[in-house]
DNA sequence: CAGTATCCAGCTAGATACTG
DNA sequence: CAGTATCTAGCTGGATACTG
């Protein structure tokens, strides 16, 4: 019955390992944040409006530094994240909703009108996504002056 | 001169922005970690291996809880992270040691031995990822709840 | 032992076109 | 305005075979 156990093991061992892998809360962790937009969509929501320059920081209610997450709409978001295509904005808007990271809101107006906000668990994901963007500022540039050392001493 | 201008526009849109993420250092550090094999081998290099059980626990030197990093050869990390190929292997462990997260030692015996052991750099990597693991322990399953409740009210 | 080299399937992101 | 639907190109990861 057995056909080659060399290849039967490993293929075996590797199933294992993906279905280890689909329960680890980690694993999952990185899978949602790893995701391109995913993280975008985070400071859009979470970032208070003045600490982005180069955008008309709206007079009105500027001064609460971190108090409730702004809520923005669709159209908002598609623009500020200039690079997303629609396909991919409502994808991971729709995950995150899904994941009970941030609230979806339709208001039955002509033409509706849908506006996005972030819970706080989804702040608290922010949160941790802002401690990774400090190890990237304070280590970032290390990596890459060893990037460009290697490089260079390989030739 | 200016064909379709939409189109143009966001195409250089685009662009634009994808020049933005490739310089990002937070975006950089992302692609690493979000890599499958990247956080396997931290935690493979980085974690005291007491606290991986089913593993026979060698007995010398086990009770330094979080002193240096332990040196591995590459068919020790190959054979604890099982699902691993060897191309994925050797790549992600190159790609570790060009970032200066980890050093790669030849020790010219025949046949010759490769060791890995962790940086500092990659020590404190290391020291991010778990703090990740530690949100995803903490949150993970409310998100969890959260998604299957979405998917059962959805029907 | 510790790789390198090659080929290929699967998945995903983006382009494009259409709609309540 | 805020999407949905469809198609496809490109990249990545895995299988397989070979080597100093």
């Amino acid at each position: 019955m057995a056909t080659t156990t060399k290849a039967a093991a490993r293929e075996q061992a590797r199933t294992e390992y993906n279905a280890f892998l689909a329960v680890c809360p980690s694993r999952q962790l990185l899978d949602r944040i790893s995701d391109k937009w995913v993280v975008l969509i985070l400071c859009a929501l979470g970032d208070d409006p003045a600490a982005r320059s180069s955008e008309p920081t709206p007079p009105t209610e500027a001064d609460q530094p971190r108090a409730a997450p702004r809520t923005m709409r669709y159209s908002e978001i598609s623009r500020l994240i200039a690079g997303v295509s629609q396909k991919m904005l409502t994808q991971t808007l729709r995950a995150l909703e899904r994941d009970g990271l941030l609230t979806r809101t339709v208001t039955p107006t002509v033409p509706v009108t849908v506006s996005y906000q972030l819970t706080n668990l989804g702040l608290s994901l922010h949160t941790l996504t802002r401690s990774i963007r400090g190890w990237a500022q304070d280590h970032m540039d290390d990596v890459l002056a060893h990037r460009a050392q290697h490089d260079v001493t390989a030739s």
